[in-house]
DNA sequence: CATTGTGAAGTTCTTCACAGCC
DNA sequence: GGCTGTGAAGAACTTCACAATG
C-alpha cells in the first residue's frame, strides 16, 4: 500500500535505513580513531573490521548517504567524518539535561564520551533538596521544580533519565511536556510517550539476562555437541518443549 | 583477517529467536509486577501493552518456548514467570565481576537490579592501587592483579567492563583466558574475543547519538508535518504505537 | 464465546556477487 | 588491479488473520 515510496532513492533521498542509523556512530568512532593516526583513506574492508562488521554491509550503509567512496581507493577518512557527522546532527550543539543524580546519574554526568560528540550537559536535576546545589562533575545540581526553567532556557530537546524506576513516567512526562522530544531512559520502566517523542532505553539487567541466557545454553550443550552431527533421539532431559505431559515444574501454581 | 570475527553465527542450536531472547527480559519484568499485585492470569494483549510490544509478536514469542497459555482464558501468570525465568537461566545465581570501579563500574555496583535476578556481584576489580581495600557497595575492591584468581574461585563466566576504552581489550582477554565466556562491555570500543565468547555492548554515546539523528530530522519536518493532514482519509494519525525502538514517522518528504 | 497458537504474507535487514569505475 | 556501489537473493523478523480449543 505504500503509496510512491520504497523506490529507489538513489543518492539524495533521507531513507536511511534505522539499522544503519544505528551503525554509524560506530563507523564514526572507528573513522575518528584513524584521523588521530592521520590516516588519510580507508578500504571498506579495513574501516569494517575496525568497527567490527561486514564490509558488504558498511558498502551498503554508505551508500544510503551518498556516494563518497573512490573506486578502487577507498574512502578519505576525513570527508567521511565529516559526512557521517552532519547525518547524524553533530556538526550542531546539543544540549541535554540528566535527570536522578545517584549513581549512575553521576556517572553520566563525568562521562567523557558526551562532550565529546556534540553533546552538551546543560543541567543536573534531582529531586532530592539534599543534592541541590552540591556540584557534580564540575556544575551544581538542581532541583526538580526549576525542570520545565531549565528546559525551556536552555532549549533542551534531549533528556536523559536515570531515577528510580518509579520515577520514571513522571519525569518523562514533565519532560515531554516542557518540550523535549528525545529520551534515553536507564530506568527499568517501559516509558508512555506521546506521537513524536522518540525513546530509546538502556537496560544493564536486560543485557545481563540475554547474556545469561547464552551462557546457560553454553553449559548444557557441552557435551550434546551440535545440532548436525547427532541425528538420533536426543536422550535425556532439558527437553523443556510443549511436553503432551508431564514436564510441568514443581511450582505450578494454583 | 575478518576471519577473527564471528560474532554469534546465529542462535540455530535451540530454535529460539534471538530478537525473542531479547525481549523475554521484558516480558518478564512485566509478569513480575503483575506477580507483586497478586494477578493470577493475563491475555497476550494486556501483557503485550504492559511490556510495550505487539500482541501477536508476544504470541509468537511464547510460542517459541512452548504452549503455555490456555485458550480463550490467557497466561498464568506464576507459571510463566517460572517459565521465562528459566530459560533465560535466572533460576541459578550467576556470580559476575565488574572490572573498572570508577564512576560507571561503582554505579553499577550499587544498582540492584543485578542482584535482584539471579547475578551476584562476585566481586569489583580496579587497576588503581589506591582504588585497593576501598569498600564500594559495601564490598572491597581488588587489584586487577588478582582478577584469573578470583575468576577461577568464584567460578565466574560473566564479566562486565566499565574500564576506559584503553584499557578494555587488555582486560577482556584476560577475562576470557582466566575463563571467562560472556561480557558485558560498557567501554567505547571494539572487543575482539575468540568464538565461543559473547559479547554484548551498551554504548551511551551511540545511543546519544542515535537519538540526535531522529531529533535533527523532525527539525527539518517541523514544516512539513502540517502540511500533510489535509489529505488522506485516516491514515496514520495517532498510530498509538511506541516501541523501545521509536520509528521513522510516516512523513518522508520524497 | 474469548483468546491462543501459527501458517502465510509482508517488511526489513544482511549477504552475495559482480558490473562499473578509478 | 583493486575497490566501490548495488541489484538480486536470502535470512530474519514482524504482522496478519483465522482455525483450533479450552
Amino acid at each position: 500500500m505504500a503509496t510512491g515510496r520504497t523506490h529507489r532513492p538513489a543518492t539524495r533521498s533521507r531513507g536511511i535505513p534505522e539499522a544503519t542509523v544505528a551503525r554509524l556512530p560506530l563507523y564514526l568512532r572507528a573513522l575518528t580513531a584513524l584521523s588521530e593516526r592521520s590516516v588519510p583513506t580507508v578500504s571498506s574492508e579495513e574501516l569494517a573490521a575496525a568497527a567490527g562488521v561486514n564490509s558488504a554491509k558498511l558498502r551498503k550503509d554508505f551508500s544510503y548517504l551518498g556516494s563518497y567512496g573512490t573506486r578502487g581507493v577507498g574512502y578519505d577518512v576525513e570527508y567521511l567524518v565529516y559526512q557521517i557527522s552532519r547525518e547524524l546532527g553533530l556538526t550542531q550543539d546539543w544540549p541535554v539535561v540528566i535527570v536522578g543524580i545517584g549513581n549512575l546519574g553521576a556517572a553520566l554526568a563525568n562521562y567523557g564520551g558526551f562532550a565529546s560528540r556534540g553533546f552538551r550537559v546543560a543541567a543536573l536535576i534531582d529531586a532530592d533538596p539534599a543534592m541541590a546545589g552540591k556540584p557534580v562533575a564540575g556544575m551544581p545540581v538542581q532541583h526538580t521544580d526549576d525542570l520545565e526553567k531549565i528546559i525551556s532556557d536552555n532549549g533542551v530537546s534531549i533528556g536523559v533519565i536515570a531515577t528510580p524506576a518509579g520515577a520514571a513516567q513522571q519525569v518523562c512526562d514533565r519532560l515531554v511536556a516542557a518540550g523535549v522530544t528525545s529520551i534515553l531512559n536507564f530506568a527499568p520502566t517501559v516509558l508512555t510517550v506521546p506521537d513524536g517523542v522518540d525513546v530509546r532505553k538502556v537496560d544493564l539487567s536486560i543485557e545481563l539476562q540475554i547474556l545469561a541466557f547464552h551462557e546457560q545454553r553454553k553449559a548444557g550443550e557441552e557435551s550434546a555437541a551440535d545440532a548436525d552431527a547427532a541425528a538420533g533421539p536426543a536422550v535425556t532431559k532439558n527437553q523443556h518443549r510443549k511436553g503432551p505431559d508431564g514436564d510441568v515444574p514443581a511450582v505450578m501454581p494454583a
